[in-house]
DNA sequence: CGAATCTAGTTGACTAGGAAACTTAAGTCG
DNA sequence: CGACTTAAGTTTCCTAGTCAACTAGATTCG
């Protein structure tokens, strides 16, 4: 490798942009009084089946003790319930209350202004690249198996 | 806006790709006794002039307390020096030390693995594209502002 | 020149998330 | 059945980063 020169860290860009975007979103989020974790919570919530926080984590890319607080924490705001199983008394399932679920069309056009302001800047073709490897990467590493609609 | 679906949101996906990359580069990085935050620290210095550290927040995209606080564990670990300024005593500016210059190409390379493990299952085109567009998206941001060399 | 303002960086209070220990509930298998 | 082992979630401890208040050194301008 040479001396001064580093090749592309293709995470550590992302890493920075991401970083980036989630914060800006952050600030548009919060006159909604929900953080940023709390919409992808959401968001992963909507249009599924009630599940196990296990699976949510998973989704996520997030650990069982972050879902657990952040689960807590939406059901402190009435965005989420949990039920508890009936088979197996430790588990139980997580999904979104009326209120929950009528907050997402406001947060999702949050999440639409927001993409469009960092990301406008790219042609059609390129966002579409860009979406459908992001999506690639998710799903080969576990990540938001979202049924595909 | 559809009652169940949602449109691709692209900050969101890259949040959790993003999120992921990161947490298993961490734990490369940790047998070299160096956080994900400082590799990106000392990356950013890498090959550049001493700067100071509300620079290095801009390229970032980190507040300034953030990196006061980055700057001072690379201090104690001896990988980064601090240099008062001349002309202007509140200022100061950053640099590797020799040791942090030797350690870039171990985490380099690190990264390197890291990036191959994650983005492997892309086609070179994809990749080259995905860099591209991850560079102009923080250029444009005013993040990184790295000389391309 | 001196008071008001601005700027660089630090510090403290607070929040979020990871790791690992812990609790409770299932399974397994002699 | 009863002792181990495994599994689902929770909790505790710790680290890292934001925000806002603060300190101290420049700058401006009457």
């Amino acid at each position: 490798m040479n001396a001064s020169k580093l090749t592309d860290h293709t995470g550590y860009w992302m890493r920075i942009v991401s970083n980036a975007v989630s914060q800006e979103f952050a600030r548009k989020v919060a006159g909604q009084d929900v953080t940023v974790a709390e919409w992808s919570f959401m968001r992963a919530l909507y249009g599924s089946e009630p599940m196990p926080p296990s699976i949510l984590a998973e989704k996520m890319g997030m650990t069982k003790g972050a879902i657990s607080k952040l689960a807590e924490r939406l059901l402190a705001k009435g965005l989420v319930l949990r039920k508890e199983s009936k088979d197996d008394k430790r588990a139980h399932s997580l999904s979104l209350t009326n209120e929950g679920r009528d907050k997402i069309p406001v947060l999702a056009a949050l999440a639409d202004e927001n993409d469009a302001e960092f990301f406008n800047t790219l042609t059609r073709e390129e966002l579409e690249t860009l979406n459908r490897i992001l999506k690639v990467l998710a799903e080969r590493r576990g990540l938001n198996a979202t049924p595909v609609d």
